[in-house]
DNA sequence: GCTCTGCATAATAATATAATTATAGAACTG
DNA sequence: CAGTTCTATAATTATATTATTATGCAGAGC
């Protein structure tokens, strides 16, 4: 039994969708792709735990990575028919997306200097 | 804070429809109203854990209950958003379908010499 | 080549979830 | 009213899930 049933495949997808914090990461995924030390300062939890929670978003096809230098950035997979149908629906989270403004994440080559 | 976030409902939601049982159960609340001891029969789980499974899907307002005499049916709330989109997506599931036909259920009036 | 930064994985601990059995209540049946 | 059926809840147990810390690997910069 190499094929799991649709059934199972909706579970696991509802599964993923089912913890605040990757509802957090997919809402932040919108406005652009991130990298995990972006989500990291973002959500407030640790770069294992966001890893972590890249790696079952990925599983299931919601988020695609592209590796540029030293970063793995995260975006939304755009063909996903389910998460499409669902970000219809998504609710804004103001705070984090205050935060990710404010959050300077990889982009700000760190001037050694400064911490 | 007596309001839940968004998100939170959001990912309750999801929670909810994480488990392949309650997938199942929903896939056959398409069909036709089903009370607890259809559910049981076609699912194959005690009569407990059908309960409390429908306290779930009552709770995030996927499922309305009925009462009638002895029973209670309980159906799909057509007015869920969510709910109706995902549906349009739902994956048929033959088995429980089948099981479904061949169930008697709570309809047949139990003559009581049969077993 | 050495060091630092970003990311992934492994191990572990705390918490949540879903099944079962046991029990109780409400509605029919005679 | 006594007995039976259908359903809900409580208690318990087995299993999953999510967070953390520790560790290792790959690329960048000196």
């Amino acid at each position: 039994m190499l094929q799991k049933s649709s059934l199972e495949g909706l579970s696991e997808d509802f599964k993923v969708l089912s913890d605040k914090t990757r509802l957090r990461i997919i809402g932040l995924l919108r406005q652009r792709e991130l990298c995990v030390c972006d989500l990291t300062e973002v959500l407030g939890i640790s770069q294992p735990g966001v890893s972590q929670h890249m790696r079952r978003l990925k599983q299931v096809g919601f988020v695609r990575e592209r590796k540029g230098g030293q970063w793995v950035y995260y975006s939304l997979n755009e063909e996903h028919p389910l998460l499409m149908l669902i970000l219809s629906q998504w609710p804004a989270v103001p705070e984090d997306e205050r935060r990710l403004m404010q959050t300077k994440g990889c982009r700000a080559p760190r001037t050694q200097g400064s911490e």
